[in-house]
DNA sequence: GGGCCGATGTCATCGTGTGACATCACCGTA
DNA sequence: TACGGTGATGTCACACGATGACATCGGCCC
């Protein structure tokens, strides 16, 4: 048989989402993804950390170019960030909504996946967070401004991917910030002080 | 032997954390923290969804008082969740420091744990935003209000449990949210260092 | 006492995830 | 062409998480 086959990371990859997206993410198992490659379970493992891996794969691209552009933007903190998911969110999702709606379909339909989707978001978060402090941010300001960044990308995200949309990521990106801004301004009481 | 021994659930939780504490969430089994309990396996998996549950029981209470704060606090929807944290903040951790402090040392040394901390928090998240909707307050400004005022919460939360802090957790809590608002405030104001 | 009923224990089973080891294809080299 | 190395893959075994089915115990009500 034809061991060796080329691509064993994206076939399985296409695998593990044609399945969850007939059966669910629950009824299919790992050995069902493998086969459907033509490769093994073993395989499977080598390739992924485990079963909800499959589909976060994609993950690392956006965080390195995500650091990159904040590195090269010259604005505060905050607007850095925003900035930044402005840059390179439509370079990312814009060329394949249909994929990412049938893969935020299976995620949105599991509890685990969840977990894990919040947990790259914040992985993604504290490397953002990084790339702020190297450029002289300091420590809370860097996390504030990080976790409302990636507050407004995931809202935004969001309102994207909903069926009957028509705007452009950015666009809703920079539609969230704003409303984001409006919603944590100072209000007539300022803040008790320390 | 002693059927029906008191108290299965409490007992469960001090011996998942006493076991967790000493060889770590890995390399504790279910059967393990049934046995120290005097229980059986069977009857853990009847009191918690699952082995990370053991840890997160005490989410329900944060939950319903922190619901109620909000449905009582009259403010803008930021304001009304934070100062909602500050209320009940204290009341439910402050007189168990020492716990909290080893319950979060052992979820920070499991990216499992982390991951279903992640999800509690987002739950908790979409309760509160209820409960702001359930006000008036419209769906985005509910929501974005929420997630900044878990952040808030989130970062006051870690300052106030890591070593050598003595500040109380409502002041940690007010002086993060002042900061959030300096951060996201006027996007032309560049304090460009801190 | 007798019987109901909820809480618990026992048993069997599937799926995840991993270590150890065998096997195959490919490639450079003599 | 034969040879050995190398990396990817398959096979086997196993511990643990999680769950359904069923038995059993203890208290409680009549």
């Amino acid at each position: 048989m034809a061991r060796w086959q080329p691509d064993a990371r994206g076939r399985l990859e296409a695998a593990a989402l044609a399945l969850f997206n007939e059966r669910g993410f629950e009824q299919t198992t790992v050995t069902d993804i493998a086969a459907r490659a033509g490769l093994d379970k073993r395989t499977f493992y080598r390739l992924f950390g485990d079963k909800r891996e499959v589909l976060f794969s994609g993950g690392s691209r956006l965080e390195e170019v995500l650091v990159k552009a904040v590195a090269e933007t010259d604005a505060d903190p905050f607007e850095t960030v925003v900035t930044a998911f402005r840059q390179v969110a439509d370079e990312i999702f814009a060329d394949r909504l249909d994929l990412v709606r049938v893969r935020q379909t299976i995620i949105d339909a599991s509890p685990e996946l969840q977990e894990r989707e919040l947990r790259k978001t914040n992985g993604l978060a504290a490397t953002v967070a990084a790339a702020l402090r190297a450029k002289g941010v300091g420590e809370t300001t860097a996390t504030l401004a990080t976790e409302s960044g990636v507050t407004v990308f995931r809202v935004a995200f969001a309102r994207w991917v909903a069926p009957g949309n028509d705007a452009s990521l950015a666009d809703l990106i920079a539609e969230t910030a704003a409303e984001l801004r409006a919603v944590t301004s100072s209000p007539a009481t300022p803040p008790a002080r320390v």
